[in-house]
RNA sequence: AGGCGCGUAGCUCAGUGGGAGAGCGCUUCCCUGACACGGAAGAGGUCGGCGGUUCGAAACCGCCCGCGCCUACCA
């Protein structure tokens, strides 16, 4: 390939000509690891920026949504590390309870040991060393998206500290009274054997039906018209073995003379009374509801307010227990069956109906969840809930977007309390102890648990055997990942956090619980904004799952596109408020701008030398060109800058690849050509080779938050000044000038340009032949213009010789195009000319106009937009209007003069 | 049922009071000394519908239609 080696080294040796991801990568990530580039100091003079990761599940694995807020979080890191601030990105994982705790179980099921056999310390020891061996995926993961953290200070909730302020936290909140224990309906997965908070559990619409069931009535002849039975509509039939009462609306006529009395309840013969309840709807099915206070929500409600007995007919697997007599041993969809059976033999069941019935599923298993009464911890929330409520409210945390705000109020103004308790082993256990004697609970004073019972001084107590929920301890994550419950430097110094970038489906679980912790333990919001970015859906618009098959893998792009090609499709896509449809095309679409990109590195690389970068910082004697690249270098880099403030990613990255590839590639590379040639003398080539590294370097630095590997790559091989600074400890650039009227001059040229380029096309000459062109325009400033583009205008629109004249006669054998607001443009056929085509194109153009014209005329003539539009308004529309008759005037004698040739 | 959001070129989406835009796809031509993961030139839209506000509406307001998501105790 090379032949000669004497001369500047061939580009191959450069760099390659496509760009090859996977090494470039692979070095970055290590020496950025080396540099310590994410690692913060808590001492430094500059102001802080804070984020702390939202915590990926141990359990999992990168998914674009994980992809996309990572990248999200690393632009902003970058960013505001070029930008002069002390930033700690704070990373971690949680240690998803019910989670994980399922995975150990799988593994030990293959080797066919169960949990309980095992035991619960030799278990968790287990979990572990599960742990130590598969817990750091989902980081390398995240570390292969390039994210900039700061890996020394990675937390896990399982950590001694965190424990700690778990604890901490715990006994505060008891002693306050704010968490309290009782025996409550909660949501039961009969399937993990744990309840769950009522946002752990999803709900689907499922096809159900709707049973109609006839009750016999107790004593029936007293009543009015001798009414024997009542029929009660439920989707629910099998837990009528633990119905306790039948309510009715107390305005519902129907049933009022049946209140108080009894049903003798089919099957098992008990009887219960009819209660009158305002909760009960007359219009939905009979009006009469049946009620099982162990296991439906609102029974338990009803129950209480009448004092009803709640009677449990099902166990931990959801199985029917020895409350269900002779039906017990059958699962819950089988009692059903057994049931309906039953009640139809006996002519009791009326009618089935199909239904539509919200199901919830367990949110880690998708086992049905079963309501069930049992003991549990729970936090009385609406006490923390008003001051996280008013932190939103006086604008101490903002949502971004804004529009998420109402979901947050809606949540925490109908908040429920939170059950805590989980039936599970992995977790931070409850630190509370029960005393076997005087059932008093102690609480831990301090580090070490306590042994003697707080109320009788008994020694015989034990631990409470449920561990928290793992969002117990993620609420915390803001402060206790900083060190709380000590004082720490990195809390004086990072806390409040700057910002938290999650998806909208966390803010119940997760937001709204660390506003108010944080709010609760520090008197400090934990995070100033909260930014709501998108959820990531197929090209259908479909929620992306594993059961779909629809899952778009990150790995997989980044093995095949590049890690930047994915960072940067991630980012042209979030839109604020809008959900992303991604679709493979996207990213290699992208993939092809990297390439482009560093197409344009080698370009220069080959132009430029160690001199270029002095040579392109001082702009005297710069040429029109270089000042026009120098300006749109300095409108995107505004656009860029203002974008990644507000959030908009998107307008950012579109800002900077319609920059690089339509402004840098397509325009500036092209026009600059003869110049870095030397066909216009040596000083000229060394003052534009040194615009262009310095628009390349600069330009680096703008997208380097944005394609972190490419961008730095790239600039380890530029020949400017580093003082062995990498790309990621630059700061972020300023612009070098900008030159308006030189650029306007410069679009002008390009405008004429593009109308050769578009009579060349129309008319089928030869991509390599030349023409001759003539451009006519009045305005001696208009021709001077043009004059001094006559360079580019040649070599870009192939032309062999330009005139520039006054409007006048059409050129010989010619076909034209007006240029609004410019010249008309002439290119020479010699006899190549179809007439009746050229006619045909004028006569379209003339219509065109001619219809503008006449919105334009109507405008003016309306005396009330003159009077009340804004004068640049009507200014602005006056000149289109003499710029249109301008246009409709040449057109017409250029049409005048081609039916002449005709002839 | 309530809340939020969306409906703009074939597809995905910007635009949010004054001349309809981008990317991808498509058509035609071109391997010109950075790049065919490329270059040049094109075609393509009653801005969901109907009313209203305004000198002026894709944008603001109201209603309607369609779609999505979240929340909810109609069994």
């Amino acid at each position: 390939m090379t032949d000669t080696p004497t001369e500047t080294p061939d580009t191959e040796e450069i760099l390659e000509k496509v760009y090859e991801p996977k090494a470039v990568e692979t070095k970055w990530r290590a020496l950025w690891e080396e540099h310590g580039l994410g690692t913060a100091d808590a001492m430094s003079e500059k102001p802080p920026f804070t984020m702390v990761i939202p915590p990926p599940n141990i359990t999992g694995a990168l998914h674009v949504g994980h992809a996309l807020n990572t990248t999200i979080q690393d632009i902003l890191a970058r960013y505001k590390r070029m930008k002069g601030f002390s930033v700690l990105w704070l990373p971690g994982i949680d240690h998803a309870g019910i989670a994980t705790q399922n995975v150990v179980e799988r593994e030990l099921a293959k080797e066919g040991i169960d949990r309980h056999a095992l035991g619960r310390d030799a278990f968790i020891e287990k979990v572990w060393e599960w742990k130590e061996r598969y817990g750091s995926t989902i980081l390398n993961q995240q570390k292969r998206l390039g994210a900039s953290c700061d890996w020394t200070r990675l937390r896990f909730t399982m950590d001694e500290g965190l424990s700690k302020a778990v604890r901490e936290v715990f006994t505060k909140l008891y002693k306050e009274g704010l968490i309290y224990r009782g025996n409550y309906i909660v949501n039961w997965c009969p399937r993990c054997h744990t309840a769950l908070s009522d946002i752990e559990v999803q709900f689907e619409e499922t096809d159900g039906k709707l049973y109609y069931m006839v009750y016999p009535i107790v004593d029936s002849d007293g009543a009015k018209g001798g009414v024997k039975s009542l029929t009660v509509a439920t989707t629910r039939p099998e837990t009528m073995l633990g119905d306790t009462a039948v309510a009715v609306n107390p305005t519902d006529e129907r049933y009022m003379d049946l209140i108080g009395k009894k049903i003798k309840l089919p099957l098992t013969g008990r009887e219960i009374p009819i209660v009158a309840d305002e909760h009960v709807s007359a219009e939905f099915g009979t009006g009469a509801v049946k009620i099982t206070p162990a296991h439906d929500f609102n029974d338990f409600e009803i129950a209480g307010r009448h004092s009803l007995e709640s009677i449990n007919i099902l166990d931990i697997n959801a199985v029917l227990n020895e409350n269900a007599h002779k039906y017990e041993g059958l699962d819950r969809y089988a009692g059903r069956k057994k049931v309906t059976e039953d009640l139809d033999a006996l002519g009791l069941l009326e009618k089935v109906e199909p239904h539509k019935i919200m199901i919830g599923e367990c949110y880690r298993c998708s086992t049905v969840v079963e309501p069930r009464l049992s003991r549990q911890w729970f936090v009385k929330v609406k006490p923390l809930a008003g001051p996280a409520i008013e932190a939103v409210e006086n604008g101490s945390t903002a949502f971004v977007p804004k529009s998420w705000e109402k979901t947050y109020f809606e949540w925490m103004r109908n908040i429920r309390d939170w059950c805590i308790s989980r039936q599970i082993w992995w977790g931070h256990r409850i630190p509370a102890w029960h005393c076997e004697e005087c059932a008093h609970i102690t609480l831990p004073d301090g580090e070490a648990d306590p042994v003697l019972c707080d109320g009788c001084g008994s020694d015989k107590i034990a631990q409470d055997s449920d561990v928290l929920d793992t969002w117990f301890s993620s609420a915390l994550w803001p402060f206790s990942t900083l060190g709380w419950p000590e004082t720490t430097e990195d809390l004086a110094k990072y806390y409040p956090t700057s910002v938290l970038s999650t998806s909208f489906d966390i803010i119940f679980f997760w937001v709204a619980r660390m506003m108010m912790m944080g709010l609760k333990f520090r008197g400090e919001v934990p995070f100033k904004e909260v930014y709501i970015h998108a959820l990531i859906r197929d090209f259908e618009g479909k929620k992306m799952s594993k059961s779909k098959g629809n899952v778009i893998d990150p790995l997989i792009m980044m093995d095949e596109y590049g890690t930047d090609a994915l960072r940067f499709t991630l980012a042209a896509f979030a839109a604020q408020g809008r959900d992303i449809k991604l679709a493979e095309e996207r990213i290699a679409g992208y993939r092809n701008f990297c390439n482009k990109l560093w197409n344009l590195a080698r370009f220069t690389l080959m132009n430029v030398d160690e001199n270029s970068e002095e040579a392109g910082t001082e702009t005297e004697g710069i040429s029109l060109a270089d000042k026009w690249i120098l300006t749109k270098f300095a409108d995107c880099l505004q656009t860029v800058e203002e974008a990644l403030d507000a959030y908009q990613f998107d307008t950012a990255a579109k800002a900077l690849y319609s920059f690089v590839w339509h402004e840098l590639c397509d325009w500036y590379v092209e026009l600059i050509k003869p110049d870095l040639w030397g066909d216009n003398g040596e000083e000229r080539k060394a003052k534009t080779a040194g615009v262009l590294l310095v628009v390349l370097r600069d330009t680096l630095k703008l997208l380097h938050p944005i394609m972190p590997f490419i961008t730095e790559e790239i600039y380890a091989n530029l020949p400017v000044e580093k003082d062995g600074r990498g790309l990621h400890e630059e700061e972020f650039p300023v612009a070098i000038g900008a030159y308006p009227e030189e650029t306007k001059e410069l679009d002008s040229i390009m405008e004429v340009i593009g109308a050769i380029r578009n009579l060349r096309t129309e008319n089928n000459v030869k991509p390599g032949a030349s023409v001759e062109s003539t451009c006519q325009i009045d305005g001696a400033a208009a021709r001077d213009t043009l004059q001094r583009g006559a360079e580019y205008i040649e070599r870009l629109a192939r032309v062999s010789s330009i005139t520039v004249t006054p409007t006048g006669e059409r050129p010989l054998d010619s076909v034209s195009i007006v240029v609004s607001g410019g010249p008309e443009v002439f290119i020479s056929l010699k006899g190549l000319i179809d007439v009746e085509a050229e006619t045909k194109k004028i006569e379209g153009e003339i219509a065109k106009e001619i219809a503008e014209r006449k919105v334009i005329e109507g405008k003016l003539s309306n005396s009330s937009f003159v009077d009340k539009a804004p004068e640049a308004v009507v200014a602005k529309v006056r000149a289109r209007l003499m710029e249109i008759n301008e246009k409709i005037e040449k057109l017409e004698n250029g049409l005048e003069r081609i039916r002449g040739m005709g002839k």
